[in-house]
DNA sequence: ATATATACATAAAATTCTTATGCATAAATT
DNA sequence: AATTTATGCATAAGAATTTTATGTATATAT
């Protein structure tokens, strides 16, 4: 994904977190929006994303509905009700590892 | 390390950080230390400390320097002048990736 | 005609971490 | 006095996530 190690276990936050958003979305379009959004920054592979939304869907934390598109199949996720609760653990998650970490490197933010 | 998978990766930041800080510490102490500065959110476990300053030590960011305190040993280690630099980059690294995901999960904070 | 973009997929390898285990000394508790 | 907890290091098996590489196929742009 990014330049830095720091991606990893981000994945299905940031899935997730789109999927709120936009209620209906495919993978490529994913990955597109993720670019877009992070000016290229962060750019998450087809290795990483297909199998995650596989493991999502097996969860029962996303539903899909495959369209086809003019010649080419498109498979649309949406949050179930599973996974929009989930999806505000992750959100809840993230701002709690930015807390922790800010304190570990930022000792002016640590509550002695 | 914490309850959630998002600290993946932090581990080698949380290291040089606090050697930064401390100028010369040993692993036990740190794991000490990262449990009081985040009110145990985070436990580093030993299986994941102890081989990530073998490694930091065989790359060069990292000195050792072996002393017997009682009847126990202690290896204290200490950032090379190498790791110093490091150091720097992994808190940019960091920062970088506060800003990243603050965009990705939270729409305001984009720059379109 | 060819390259790039769109769209999905999987499998091998790498990376990082958890869990389990081992050794040994020191201090605190029962 | 005996046992548990704390201190201090270490490694190895397994799990989880990601990278890298590869494959298939259609659509659009050069």
């Amino acid at each position: 994904m990014g330049n830095s190690k720091l991606y990893k276990g981000s994945l299905i936050t940031i899935i997730l977190k789109l999927l709120n958003e936009h209620d209906k979305m495919y993978g490529y379009e994913i990955v597109q929006r993720v670019k877009e959004i992070t000016k290229d920054e962060l750019k998450i592979t087809e290795g990483a994303l297909y199998p995650s939304l596989h493991k999502l869907e097996a969860e029962g934390l996303l539903n899909v509905e495959v369209l086809k598109v003019g010649n080419r199949l498109r498979k649309y996720y949406k949050l179930t009700e599973k996974g929009t609760k989930e999806t505000v653990n992750k959100l809840a998650e993230l701002e709690s590892y930015i807390k922790t970490m800010r304190a570990l490197v930022n000792p002016k933010f640590r509550i002695d």
